[in-house]
RNA sequence: UGGGCUAUCGCCAAGCGGUAAGGCACAGGACUUUGACUCCUGCAGUCGCUGGUUCGAAUCCAGCUAGCCCAGCCA
C-alpha cells in the first residue's frame, strides 16, 4: 500500500473540529432535494459528499424530500430521484424522509415564534412586500402589520389554516429586522397560503412553510449535525440559525456550504434543459447529450466512475467548472478492465484475403480483454472475406501512418498477418476493396515472433457481421461561443451533435451477448454510443480506448 | 453607493509562517496483439495586484482589483 497523504477537505476539517470541540459527538447528514426535477452529475456531487461523509465519520445519511411547495413537485421525481440515488451507492437505509410530514411540527414552531413576538400575519401584498424590503443598497421599511398583538397573530394564523383566505391574500412573517443589509432578515416570509393539493399530504394544508423555515426544522428534527449546501445558501444562514435558536430545538445544525460542481461547456441548469426537450431538441431527461444521472447511466457511464469523479473534482469553496475531460477519464479509468472490448466497423470497407481458402471459416479465440484475463475469450468468425475501417487504409499514406497500405503488412487483431496487394476503386475514386494475402504463420497466439508490425486493426467478417445503427453524440454546446449567449440568454448549441451510423458492423453474438452488458464508446472525448436502443446487449467496443487519441493526419 | 463569498499551472485542487503536493489536459520517449493501456520524462522561480509585519509570507495585516451570489408568497 501506498503511503499516500490524503489532505481532508475543508468540510471534513470543519467536522474534525466539531467533533474535536464536542459540539457534536457524531455526525449526520442529508441529501434533501426537491422533487422537481431530475437529478444531474452536479447533484451527484452533493450526494456522494454527504453520504460520504456519514460514511467515513461512521454516522447517518438521510434521504429527504424537501417537499414543501406542491405548486412544483411531482410523484413522477419522487421516484426518479430515488432511482438515481439508489444507483449511485448513496443507501439511505430505513432514512428516507418528506420534508411534509414535519408540516405539524412546523405548525407548532410558527405558533411558537407568534407566541414569543417573533412573528406576525402581514396582509401587504407580494408587490408591497417587495416595496417595502427596500434594495440593495437602501434599508426597508416595516410592514403596518408588524406590531400586531399574539392574540391577533394567533387568531389570523389559525385562520389562515382553516382556509379562510385566498392565495396571496396574508402571510407569516418572521419579525427580525427591516433595515438588515442581509435582505434574508428583513422579515422573511415563512408561510404562505397555496390552496393546492400536496402530492404528500393531500388536501391537508392550505399553507406551507417556505424553505428558509423548513429547512433548518427538517434538519433540527432529524438530528441532522452538518446541513451541507451550496452556497448561494450562504446569505440565509443567519436566518437559518435564527429559526434553530428561535424555535429552541435542541439539536442544533450547522450549515456548511460549498461550490456547485459545474463542467465546463456542458448545460445542468433545469430551464434550460426543460426547454430542450420541449423544443425536441433532445430526446427527454436522460438524452445521452445531457448530463442526468440518467443520461449518464443510459450512456454507459458506471456509478464508480462517477464517484470517481467527484472526488477527483475535490470540494472548495471557489467557484469552478471542471474539464469534461476530466469525467471521460473516469470512465475510461473504470471501464478499461472491468469491460469485454469488441470489434465494431463504424465506417466499413471490404478487405479480402486474396489467398484465404473460398467459403472456409474458422473460429478464432478471441480475448475479451487483453489487460483482463479474467474475462475469458469469445469464439469469432473469421475467413475470406472481411469488413474493416476505412480509415484504417490509406492508398498514400503519410509518414508514420502503420496501418494498412499498398504493400504494408499489419496485424488483423486476435488473426493473422495480412500484406495489401491490390485495391479497386469505384468511378468516385473511393476505394471499395482492399486485398490482402495472409499468412498462416503468424496466427495470433501461434507464438510467431518471425518478424513485426507496427499497425493492428480491428475487422470483422463479412458474411457473418451484423448491421448496427450507431449514433455518435457530441457536446451539445459550442465551445467557441461558450454554453450561453450572452445576449439573449439563448444557448449556443452545437446542430451537429447527433451522427447516426447506420452501415456499421459488429461481430455476430452482439445481439445475445448477456456479458456486455454496460456499453461505452468514447471517442476523442466527445463521442458516445446510446445504450437505451441496444440494451441489454450493448457492448464496449474494442476501441473505446484506442479512438481516444486516433491518429491526427497531419494537413 | 449594501451585504456575503471567492482568487494557487489551460482545468480541478493541496497548502493553515519555514521556502509551491496531486489529478485532468498537453508535449516528448519506451513498450505494445488495439497509435489504447502501462511505464518513464517535461510542464507555477511563483500563489489576483500593491504595500506592510517578520530572519523568513501563497500563508498574518492594510488597501486595491476581478469574479460569483442576494431585492420569490421558489428551493
Amino acid at each position: 500500500m501506498e503511503n499516500e497523504v490524503v489532505s481532508r477537505n475543508f468540510i471534513e476539517q470543519e467536522i474534525d473540529k466539531d467533533l474535536a470541540e464536542g459540539v457534536y459527538d457524531h455526525v449526520c447528514t442529508r441529501f434533501p432535494p426537491e422533487p422537481n426535477g431530475y437529478l444531474h452529475i452536479g447533484h451527484a456531487k452533493s450526494i456522494l459528499l454527504n453520504y460520504g461523509l456519514s460514511q467515513k465519520y461512521h454516522g447517518t445519511f438521510h434521504m429527504r424530500f424537501d417537499d414543501t411547495n406542491p405548486t412544483k413537485e411531482k410523484m413522477e421525481f419522487v421516484d426518479s430521484i430515488k432511482e438515481d440515488i439508489l444507483w449511485l451507492g448513496a443507501d439511505w437505509k430505513e432514512h428516507l424522509y418528506f420534508a411534509s410530514d414535519y408540516f405539524d411540527t412546523m405548525y407548532e414552531c410558527a405558533l411558537k415564534l407568534i407566541r414569543k413576538g417573533k412573528a406576525y400575519v402581514c396582509d401587504l401584498s407580494a408587490e408591497q412586500i417587495r416595496e417595502y424590503r427596500g434594495t440593495l443598497t437602501e434599508p426597508g421599511k416595516e410592514s403596518p402589520y408588524r406590531d400586531r398583538t399574539v392574540e391577533e397573530n394567533l387568531e389570523l394564523f389559525q385562520a389562515m389554516r382553516d382556509g379562510k383566505y385566498q392565495d396571496g391574500e396574508k402571510v407569516l412573517r418572521a419579525k427580525i429586522d427591516m433595515a438588515s443589509p442581509n435582505i434574508n432578515m428583513r422579515d422573511p416570509v415563512i408561510y404562505r397560503v397555496a390552496r393546492m393539493t400536496h402530492h404528500n399530504t393531500g388536501d391537508k394544508w392550505c399553507i406551507y412553510p417556505m424553505y428558509d423555515f423548513a429547512h433548518p426544522i427538517e434538519d433540527a428534527v432529524e438530528g441532522i449535525t452538518h446541513s451541507i449546501c451550496t452556497l448561494e445558501f450562504e446569505d440565509h444562514r443567519p436566518l437559518y440559525d435564527w429559526v434553530v435558536r428561535e424555535c429552541e430545538f435542541e439539536n442544533r445544525p450547522r450549515q456548511i456550504e460549498f461550490a456547485k460542481l459545474y463542467l465546463t461547456n456542458v448545460v445542468t441548469g433545469k430551464r434550460y434543459i426543460k426547454k430542450l426537450v420541449e423544443d425536441g431538441i433532445v430526446d427527454g431527461w436522460d438524452d445521452p447529450r445531457l448530463v442526468s444521472i440518467a443520461a449518464l447511466r443510459r450512456r454507459g457511464f458506471t456509478p464508480e466512475s462517477i464517484k470517481m469523479f467527484v472526488e477527483m473534482c475535490g470540494v472548495s469553496k471557489a467557484q469552478s467548472s471542471v474539464d469534461y475531460a476530466m469525467l471521460e477519464y473516469c470512465i475510461r479509468e473504470d471501464l478499461k478492465l472491468k469491460k469485454p472490448r469488441m470489434m465494431a466497423i463504424l465506417d466499413p470497407v471490404k478487405l479480402v484475403i486474396d489467398n484465404y481458402p473460398e467459403g472456409q471459416v474458422e473460429y478464432l479465440d478471441v480475448p475479451n480483454n487483453l489487460e483482463n484475463e479474467e474475462l475469458g475469450t469469445r469464439k469469432v468468425p473469421f475467413g475470406r472475406e472481411l469488413y474493416i475501417e476505412r480509415e484504417d487504409f490509406m492508398e498514400v499514406p503519410p509518414k508514420k501512418y502503420f496501418r494498412l497500405f499498398p504493400d504494408n503488412e499489419v496485424r488483423l487483431m486476435s488473426a493473422y498477418f495480412v500484406k495489401c496487394v491490390s485495391f479497386e476503386k469505384d468511378g468516385a475514386g473511393n476505394v471499395t476493396t482492399i486485398h490482402c494475402t495472409y499468412d498462416p504463420e503468424t496466427k495470433s497466439g501461434s507464438g510467431f515472433t518471425g518478424r513485426k508490425v507496427k499497425g493492428t486493426i480491428h475487422w470483422v467478417y463479412a458474411p457473418t457481421a451484423q448491421k448496427a445503427e450507431v449514433r455518435l453524440y457530441e457536446n451539445l454546446v459550442d465551445e467557441e461561443k461558450g454554453v450561453y449567449n450572452k445576449e439573449d440568454g439563448s444557448l449556443n448549441l452545437n446542430p451537429n451533435s447527433l451522427t447516426v451510423l447506420k452501415d456499421c458492423y459488429v461481430e455476430p453474438g452482439f445481439g445475445g451477448a448477456k456479458a456486455y452488458d454496460s456499453f461505452q464508446f468514447v471517442r476523442n472525448g466527445y463521442f458516445c454510443i446510446d445504450a437505451k436502443d441496444s440494451r441489454p446487449e450493448a457492448l464496449v467496443f474494442n476501441r473505446i480506448v484506442s479512438l481516444k487519441s486516433s491518429f491526427k493526419l497531419p494537413k
